[in-house]
DNA sequence: TGCATATAATAAGCATGGCTATTATATCGA
DNA sequence: TCGATATAATAGCCATGCTTATTATATGCA
C-alpha cells in the first residue's frame, strides 16, 4: 500500500507538470522556469546560490536554466560589486510580462487539478504533503530506520 | 494557496525520486528502471507500447530506457512471431534479481517519507492523489472550466 | 490485389535534474 | 601576509521525458 502511495505521487505530479507545460506552451515557459520568474519577482537581485537553495535544486540546474532564460531575454545576470565571484539575478520587463501571462493558466490548472476537493481536504492534503517534505528533507541517511 | 498545493505536490515528488535514487545508487538503477523491472515482472513479454501506455510514459521514452536496460544486460528484447514491427520484453534473471535487491529500500523510503501520517491519513492521502490523477488524467482541454 | 491509413518503434533535438570535477574568488587562521 | 579551506559558478557526462518526424509493417477498404 505504501507502494501505492509513492507512486501515486509521482504521478500525480507528472500528471500536473505535463499538463501545465501543455497549457503553457502557448506563453513559451516552462513550469520550472515559471518557478524561477515567480520566485525572482518576490526576490530580484538574488544570488543564484540562493536563488538554487529556494527552488531545492543543485546550483549547476539553476544555472542552466538562467542560461536559457538569459538567451529568451527573461532573466539579467548583473555583477555583483562585492562579491566577483557572484551573479545577481533580476528579471526583464519581458520576464515580469511572462509571469503575468501564466498567472491565469496556473490557476486554472490548480484548480481542475483539485476539483472535487473541498475546502478542508485541501487543508489536510497541504499539511501531510509538508509533512512528508519534511520527512524527506532532513540531511540523507539521518532518517530513522533507513 | 492553491499555488501552494502544486508545488509542494511538485516538491514531494521531487524529494522522494532523489531520496530513492539515493539509496538505489548502490544497486545500480534509477526510479524510472526500477518502475519498469517491476511491472515487467508483473506482465512479463509486453510489447513496448503496452509498457509504455501502463507506465504513463511516451513510447520513445520507454523505448530508450530499455536500451539501457538492455545494456545492462536486465531486460531482453524479443521479436514477436505474429509482428515484425513489435518487440516482446523479458526480464532477465538479473534483472529479477535488481527487483529483489530494491525492495527492502522501497519500503524503507516509502516508510520515512510517510512517517507522523497514521493510517486513516494515508488513506485519506491516497484517496486524494487518485482524484488529483483522474482530474488531470482526463483528455486535455476537456475539463470544465479551464 | 493494391492503396490509404494506422500502428510499433526509433531518430533528432531540447529542457530538467543529478553527480563529479574545475576555476575563480573569499575568508579564516597562523 | 600567506596558505588552507570554503564558496559561487560552470563544464562534462548521463538519465528522464517531451515533441516532431521517419521507417517498417499491418490492416482495412474498394
Amino acid at each position: 500500500m505504501s507502494d501505492d502511495l509513492g507512486f501515486l505521487l509521482g504521478d500525480a505530479a507528472r500528471l500536473l507538470r505535463r499538463s501545465f507545460d501543455e497549457r503553457a506552451r502557448a506563453v513559451g515557459v516552462t513550469r520550472p522556469q515559471w518557478r524561477v520568474l515567480a520566485l525572482l519577482k518576490r526576490f530580484d537581485g538574488s544570488a543564484q546560490v540562493t536563488m538554487a537553495d529556494m527552488l531545492d535544486v543543485e546550483p549547476i540546474t539553476l544555472g542552466r536554466m538562467v542560461d536559457r532564460l538569459q538567451d529568451a531575454g527573461l532573466v539579467e545576470r548583473r555583477a555583483d560589486p562585492n562579491d566577483r565571484r557572484t551573479w545577481r539575478l533580476h528579471l526583464t520587463t519581458e520576464g515580469e510580462q511572462k509571469i503575468e501571462a501564466l498567472r491565469p493558466t496556473a490557476l486554472a490548472l490548480f484548480d481542475d487539478a483539485l476539483a472535487g476537493l473541498d475546502a478542508p481536504q485541501r487543508t489536510e492534503l497541504e499539511a501531510m504533503l509538508n509533512v512528508i517534505r519534511a520527512n524527506l528533507t532532513r540531511k540523507p541517511h539521518e532518517v530513522s530506520h533507513g
